[in-house]
DNA sequence: GCCGTTTTCGGCCCGACTGTTTTCAGTCG
């Protein structure tokens, strides 16, 4: 069982409680512990099973949730979730979805109108039902009618960073282009990098007297199809891609207060909030606050020393430790875009790719990078793969452009596909005489665990094989990982020296819980964009927010180095 | 239901917007 499964199941006898009017702080509770659920990088399951490990340990989550998840566990189901569907039927877990409906008015639907489910909703509505409560308006009837209607077309879907980026600059740039405005930015899950947006916060300083026309300009921002509110310091709409876009105004003084509250994660700022109470202040979206004395708001780091805290990088911001680090002064020195030197996954027209070998290497100088390598797809690749002759070819061409060329080096590399019998797609003698290869699964995805954990096993015993290009071949948000012992593959590739790499594209992988889990072991990763045009060599910063997310350094990414160091540090070169 | 550098009992994060109201409840993030 996933942990969203769990978390889900949990968040339901939260919601239920809810509408039950139970205790607000058992409801409380319950969320918690779902939130902690879904955001551990290992599977709660195999851990309440595997018995060794106590999961009260774990934030939020004691006796009477332990037990809970133990029961569901070991019964498939949550008891305290079947006790409350006994009374309360499970339909009204999709009442409250829809929105302007919270627990409240689904139990007053419930009670009064034996309204348990959107279809009874719909029916309600029709017969005027709804219209005969109290409290409710003709503006409520509506948004209650288009939330139905929402439940019926549009499923809430989290949109992915690399498509949220295109939108965060268009609204940024057109805002800026309207005048008036002293400071802007994004927060949210977008800043904290997370690898899907749920909906984009940008927060804006102005001078007072500008607020009202900022907010305007933004309800007529070209793709809004929705003005879901609006008022003096704030505003939501909607685009019509479906992408919710909220906008704060703050005064100067507070933008580092309200950059702080509204980048998140929101389990991150309940904790620094009881750091603030402990010390007698107050944290909100406007500063720090003795008593109603402002004492910190400006910056972001004013607000973090003010509750004696280092300013935390914002993709560390998920409360998985980093309050604790700051307070000790030992957060670490994440790797940043400006330290890669190096991209070690691309292609070219050769195989799958859309660009020349003489665009990229022009594209990727341009960029800045001292060098690249061009990994070209094996035969297994079938349509795009070139052969042994191929390669050779193109590694000619490539040693013939790297005469011409001052500082910058073009590396010979293949991305070699690992067989479903577990064998390499490419000879040793071959690979012999590469600079650098990267070994990948892209077939055979449906074999069991041990099939697919003992191909990476493979891959990585070859002295040849340099790195394992995206390990886990999850693509985000469609494609999970195929089903893999993720530990061992670490602990193998850390001990043989084989790189992990972190995969720019769409694919995010490693994800950034692997990562830090490989960190864990001893691994060094490689980061890599995939492109597969001169536009995407750009990718490499969503490679670089992953590995932040996961806590790595510079050091841990052997692509940081220059060229000479980068290629010592190769298994390869302990060969010869 | 969870939790503890004030506490094993008595707390539990904070504010804006909307709609329907004459002072506020409900929802949302």
């Amino acid at each position: 069982m996933q942990n969203a499964e769990i978390a889900r199941l949990l968040t339901d006898v939260a919601d239920l409680l809810e509408i039950s009017a139970g205790n607000p702080f058992k409801v409380r509770a319950y969320r918690n512990a779902a939130r902690t659920v879904a955001d551990h990088p290992d599977p709660i399951a195999e851990l309440v099973s595997g018995g060794e490990f106590d999961i009260t340990e774990l934030p939020g989550i004691g006796g009477g949730i332990a037990k809970e998840i133990t029961a569901l566990v070991e019964t498939g189901t949550l008891p305290q979730r079947q006790q409350l569907v006994a009374t309360l039927p499970p339909g009204l877990l999709d009442l409250l979805r829809i929105s302007g409906l919270g627990p409240k008015r689904v139990k007053l639907f419930h009670e009064q109108l034996k309204v348990n489910s959107v279809a009874d909703l719909k029916d309600a509505l029709e017969k005027g039902l709804i219209a005969s409560l109290p409290g409710f308006g003709p503006k409520l009837l509506e948004k209650i009618r288009e939330g139905v209607a929402d439940t019926a077309t549009t499923a809430q879907k989290r949109m992915v960073l690399h498509e949220a980026e295109q939108y965060a600059r268009a609204i940024v740039e057109y805002l800026k282009a309207g005048g008036g405005i002293d400071e802007i930015d994004v927060a949210g899950s977008f800043r904290r990098r997370k690898e899907t947006i749920g909906d984009l916060d940008i927060v804006v300083t102005c001078a007072p007297a500008k607020a009202a026309a900022v907010i305007q300009r933004f309800g007529k921002f070209s793709e809004v199809t929705q003005v879901a509110a609006q008022g003096d310091t704030r505003a939501t709409v909607r685009l019509s891609s479906g992408l919710q876009v909220d906008l704060r105004v703050v005064e100067p003084s507070c933008f580092g207060a309200a950059m702080q509250y509204f980048t998140g994660s929101q389990a991150h700022n309940i904790e620094l909030r009881k750091i603030a109470q402990a010390k007698k202040l107050k944290l909100n979206e406007y500063g720090v606050f003795r008593g109603s004395k402002c004492i910190a708001g400006r910056t972001e780091q004013d607000v973090y020393a003010a509750l004696g805290l280092d300013w935390i990088p914002p993709e560390l911001r998920e409360n998985r430790g980093e309050i604790a680090l700051a307070k000790a002064h030992e957060l670490p020195q994440l790797v940043t875009l400006e330290e890669i030197r190096g991209d070690l996954q691309m292609h070219t027209d050769a195989s799958d790719g859309k660009a020349t070998l003489a665009e990229m290497i022009e594209a990727a100088r341009k960029l800045g990078h001292a060098y690249i390598a061009i990994t070209d797809h094996s035969p297994r690749t079938s349509m795009a793969g070139q052969t042994p002759a191929e390669i050779r070819a193109q590694w000619k061409a490539i040693d013939r452009l790297n005469q011409e060329m001052r500082g910058f080096r073009v590396l010979k590399s293949v991305e070699m596909d690992i067989l479903e019998n577990g064998k390499l797609d490419l000879p040793d003698d071959l690979l012999a005489e590469a600079d650098y290869v990267v070994a990948t699964i892209h077939y055979g995805l449906k074999q069991s665990e041990r099939q697919l954990t003992d191909r990476l096993l493979a891959a990585i015993e070859s002295r040849w094989v340099d790195a394992i290009g995206h390990p886990t071949g999850r693509i985000v948000p469609e494609r999970p990982s195929y089903p893999l012992d993720f530990d061992v593959v670490a602990k193998a590739a850390a001990n043989a020296k084989c790189l992990l790499e972190i995969n720019g594209s769409e694919r995010l992988d490693l994800p950034d819980t692997l990562a830090a889990a490989a960190k864990g072991h001893g691994v060094r990763f490689v980061l890599s964009t995939d492109a597969h045009n001169t536009r995407e060599l750009g990718f490499m910063k969503f490679a670089v927010a992953v590995a932040r997310r996961a806590g790595l350094t510079g050091a841990d990414i052997i692509n940081t180095r220059p060229l000479p160091d980068f290629l010592k540090g190769l298994r390869r070169s302990r060969n010869r």
